[in-house]
DNA sequence: AAGAAGCGCAACCGCAGCAAG
DNA sequence: CCTTGCTGCGGTTGCGCTTCT
C-alpha cells in the first residue's frame, strides 16, 4: 500500500526550469518563507511538484549559494568528512555551509572519487592496496569495529552544536549587517557556466524585468519584496524562523571572501574555525572518531 | 567539419524518518 | 498504536556542452 509518488498527477511539468518559474518561486519564498513545500505549488500556480520547488530552491536558488571551483580547502574537507561521515552529503554540506549537498555529492563523484582512485593506484604500485570506497583494509576493519554509530552520534553532536551557534546568533543575525549580506553585489562571482540564472544576482535581476512585464505578478506584489538582492536578503532574514536556518553560516562565516576571487586564501578565515571547530570535537570527546585514521587523505595534497 | 565519446551538472526517483491525527 | 502525509536524503539518470578523433 505504497503512497503515490507526489510528481505523479497528471500536468506537473518536469524538465529544467525556466526564468520565469524560478521568479516566482523566489518572489514566493521571499514573502513566505521556505518551507511548507506542499503549498507552493497551489498557492504559486507552478506546474512543479512540491518537491522540485524544494529542491530547485535548495539547491540553485536559496542566496549564499557558492558554485563550482572547489579550492583546495574545501576539497580536502570534503575528502575528510567523506571517510569520517560516508556519503552522507547533507551531514557534509552542513560543514560547507555555501555548498548544497547536491554539488558535493556531484564534485565527489565527478572529481574527487577519480582523484582517489588515481592516487590509489599510484599508491598500489607502492604495494600499498586500499579500497575505494574510503578506507584500507584494515582501517575499514577498524572502523566497522567503532560502529557506525559514532558517525551517526558525531553528525548529531555537530547539529546540535550548530543549533546552539543558531540560537546564539540570532541576534547577531538580524541586527548585524554583515558584509556578505547587505553588499550590492553577490558575495561569489558569478558561475561561468552561461547558465541563464545559476545566482540569486542573476535572480534580482529578472525579477524588476519581469514584474515590469506582468502586470498581474506586479499587482499580487508590494514593491519592497522585488526590488533588489538587498531587500530580498533582508527580508529573508526576517521573514520567518525557517529562514535563519538557511543562513546559521554567517554568523561564523561573517568574513567575506572577496569578489571575483575564488581562492583559498580569501576564504580561509571561515574554512579554517570550521576545521578547527571540527578538529576541536574530536579533541573534546570523539577521540575515537578523529583518531581513525584517514589514511587516503594523507599526503593528498 | 562532423560524428563519437566523455564529462559535468541539474533534476528526478524512491525510500526513510518524523509528526500529526 | 496505526495510518497518512510531508520533508529530507542519497542514488541515479538524462541532457547539454566540450573535447577528441
Amino acid at each position: 500500500m505504497g503512497r503515490p509518488p507526489c510528481c505523479d498527477k497528471i500536468g506537473v511539468k518536469k524538465g529544467p526550469w525556466t526564468p520565469e518559474e524560478d521568479i516566482i518561486l523566489v518572489s514566493y519564498i521571499q514573502e513566505h518563507g521556505p518551507g511548507n513545500w506542499r503549498a507552493v505549488p497551489t498557492n504559486t500556480g507552478l506546474l512543479r511538484c512540491s518537491k522540485s520547488c524544494r529542491l530547485r530552491w535548495t539547491n540553485y536558488l536559496r542566496p549564499g549559494i557558492r558554485r563550482g571551483n572547489f579550492n583546495e580547502q574545501e576539497e580536502k574537507m570534503i575528502i575528510h568528512l567523506q571517510a569520517l561521515l560516508g556519503n552522507r552529503w547533507a551531514a557534509i554540506a552542513s560543514y560547507l555551509p555555501q555548498r548544497t549537498d547536491n554539488d558535493i555529492k556531484n564534485y565527489w563523484n565527478t572529481h574527487l572519487k577519480k582523484k582517489l582512485r588515481k592516487l590509489q593506484g599510484d599508491e598500489q604500485d607502492d604495494g600499498n592496496s586500499k579500497t575505494l570506497d574510503g578506507f584500507s583494509p584494515k582501517s575499514h576493519q577498524q572502523s566497522i569495529s567503532k560502529g557506525q554509530w559514532e558517525r551517526r552520534l558525531q553528525t548529531d553532536i555537530h547539529t546540535a552544536k550548530q543549533a546552539l551557534c543558531e540560537a546564539l546568533s540570532l541576534d547577531k543575525l538580524t541586527t548585524l549587517t554583515s558584509p556578505m549580506l547587505l553588499s550590492s553585489s553577490p558575495p561569489f562571482p558569478p558561475p561561468q557556466s552561461s547558465t541563464y540564472a545559476a545566482s540569486t544576482e542573476n535572480i534580482a535581476k529578472l525579477l524588476p524585468v519581469w514584474m515590469n512585464k506582468n502586470p498581474l505578478a506586479k499587482s499580487s506584489q508590494t514593491s519592497s519584496e522585488v526590488t533588489t538582492q538587498n531587500s530580498f536578503n533582508n527580508n529573508r532574514l526576517e521573514s520567518s524562523p525557517n529562514s535563519i536556518d538557511q543562513y546559521s553560516y554567517f554568523s561564523f562565516n561573517s568574513s567575506p571572501c572577496s569578489d571575483g576571487d575564488e581562492t583559498a586564501t580569501n576564504c580561509q578565515v571561515p574554512l579554517t574555525l570550521l576545521e578547527k571547530w571540527l578538529l576541536e570535537d574530536g579533541v573534546q570527546g570523539q577521540d575515537d572518531l578523529m583518531g581513525m585514521p584517514l589514511v587516503e587523505t594523507d599526503g593528498l595534497f
